[in-house]
DNA sequence: CTGAAAGCGCTTACAG
DNA sequence: CTGAAAGCGCTTACAG
């Protein structure tokens, strides 16, 4: 037996259309059913919603109100690394957190887009957002032109003041330096570095000063020009009292590795500067391992101040950022921008913070 | 001086008709010249590409062309809670990580799509999405509705198993039964659980066993009736030799605060049994600063094993799940949905696992 | 209060 | 190889 013909039952993919058409009105009114009740009376929007129902029609398709109304209220989210290494790191964590606190308030959402290490930006181009956030971005990539061909609201973190786009960073130069600054103070006169990725290919094993030069994750090079700068101005030689070691990411297994590459290149140093907790929590744990005490044989300290920094024995001593302000303040600035309160190109620079703890010890006698 | 009317000139919001226009040929040839080059001459391709560079054309409008292929190549996250403490929790961060290695291979996006305790749900609705992966939504919530009624492929993660949706659990009760066992086997008579929220309202404070049957988020109602099946097979008695502090959250401060709450109330369990990770860390945490040695004087368990807990002091005594695989298979029963391999319902249950580490020490005498 | 119509920006089957 | 035209599903100013 067949249904009758009349009758309304669910359909695959109820379209306002097939409302309109089941409930005997015009589109306009179905629309205006679900948007804006005021527009029509009270008995006619009750039969129109009670036949949508029916029907299994739940509301418009997001993406054609999108277009028509020319706002998706999605704001995109750009790391300038695998999306892997992004969501496993607390500082970009603490920074997800700050931007999603901000716009959970507004009901937007939040796009996270993957940015492959092959350099394809077809998700970034063709991403229905209304603004993006696009997050430590490595210099020379193409994402940053792909990001700006978009011509939509954008917000530059980590990234160095440019006139025409708006960015925002942190005085990463100035807290590395008061961090190797009290290294030196502590009478520490051999260093182990050990800085992330610092240039495009993922070269693990030690660096020197040149490659620094890359350009590469800006924050990063800024610290280390901090660590050189407090070294050179205390009279350290870079080449023989100074030895970095270069990882592919920031986490804790490549610290891990840095400190196996230094004792088996029999360098020990006796303070380590690394370039994020997460390498020097490994750091710690690997020299732990190695029967070594720190802090009295070996320094450790580290950059961020993640809540993990406080957390391992002995606690880190690190130059604490607050990522999850930075996290706000971008989606403070997108939203301006989105609200066209804002038309012109802004630059935030966000403080640092030397935060001794017991990783770095006493005075070295 | 006016610019002469027919030089090409960068235009404020130029579409697929601008370049047309400007390059003398019809919009289906400029699609054509971004998206099937094969489909023209290389001399008019190049000639469209051009002149859509100097007007500042860099490619279709997304949302336009989603409406157009009737696919966003995007995938929905819901969390069941705040996306604040959502990206604040470990377990769920690894989940996410699973989810965006799946998806990253597959230049897919992930809109993160906040829900807010009011209950507010247009977020989920108006998402502009080709499925849904719903994590941990309280079981009462309209929002579970709100997925279904979007008649999308969607997942429901630690979620109970129904006929009319593909779900995806955890074996927590059997975890939590075999944890409680090993305690009580290590002798322990005197226990304080510590809880999550149990129903929609966010009052902390002492529960009881009859708050549990609410039915409130899924994997924690197992994980409590997995500890007390075991705690009533060793005869223990539930209200005389077991509390349960009820937190509002997830999260380390919380647990501090259910140990305060249980020294303040005169109660010291030997040993607690936390309904995650986090709230047992909490609780480690705050009995060293009460000058308590755990596990000499209080022993504590969790559940997750999510990294921290391997890097705590004591470790901690945990139930293993997988949290990441759990993230990559939510996404792969997505993809096979999204890619038609798989029309009906699955069900899958991830095994967990006891790991004994120092926290929960050896028996008692 | 309700509907006819325009149009958001694009892609694609089809005709030439 | 190129273009005219249909149509994806919706919202909104406007006319009645």
């Amino acid at each position: 037996m067949q249904p009758e013909s009349d009758k309304i039952s669910p359909q695959r993919n109820p379209t306002i259309k097939t409302v309109a058409a089941a409930a005997g009105v015009s589109t306009a009114t179905v629309s205006n059913a679900f948007n804006r009740p005021n527009q029509l009376s009270a008995e006619v929007r009750e039969r129109v919603l009670s036949v949508a129902r029916e029907i299994g029609y739940s509301g418009a398709n997001p993406v054609a109100r999108n277009l028509r109304r020319m706002s998706t209220n999605t704001v995109g989210f750009v790391y300038g690394q695998s999306l892997e290494f992004g969501l496993n790191d607390p500082a970009s964590q603490q920074f997800l957190l700050g931007i999603a606190r901000a716009l959970e308030s507004r009901g937007l959402a939040l796009l996270l887009l993957p940015f492959s290490a092959t350099g394809n930006s077809e998700t970034v181009r063709n991403a229905a957002v209304d603004g993006i956030i696009l997050y430590c971005p490595p210099m020379n990539t193409p994402l940053v032109q792909v990001v700006k061909d978009r011509r939509l609201p954008a917000v530059f973190v980590d990234y160095p003041n440019r006139s025409d786009c708006t960015t925002l960073r942190v005085r990463d130069r100035s807290g590395a330096h008061a961090l190797a600054e009290h290294l030196i103070q502590l009478g520490h006169k051999r260093f182990g570095v050990i800085s992330s990725r610092l240039t495009e290919d993922f070269c693990e094993g030690f660096s020197d000063w040149s490659r620094v030069q890359h350009d590469f994750y800006y924050p990063q090079k800024e610290r280390l020009i901090g660590y050189r700068q407090a070294l050179e101005e205390a009279h350290i030689n870079l080449n023989r009292q100074v030895r970095i070691f270069e990882c592919s990411h920031s986490a804790t297994s490549f610290g891990k590795r840095a400190i196996a590459a230094f004792l088996a290149a029999e360098f020990r140093p006796t303070a380590v500067l690394a370039v994020s907790d997460m390498l020097a929590i490994g750091a710690i744990e690997q020299l732990k391992a190695a029967g070594f005490n720190v802090p009295a044989d070996v320094a450790v300290a580290g950059f961020d101040d993640v809540p993990e920094a406080s957390r391992i024995e002995p606690p880190l001593t690190t130059v604490r950022q607050d990522s999850e302000e930075k996290g706000r303040r971008a989606a403070k600035f997108l939203l301006e921008m989105l609200d066209g309160q804002v038309e012109e190109s802004r630059h935030s620079v966000l403080q640092t913070e030397l935060i001794v703890r017991k990783s770095t010890g006493v005075r070295r006698t």
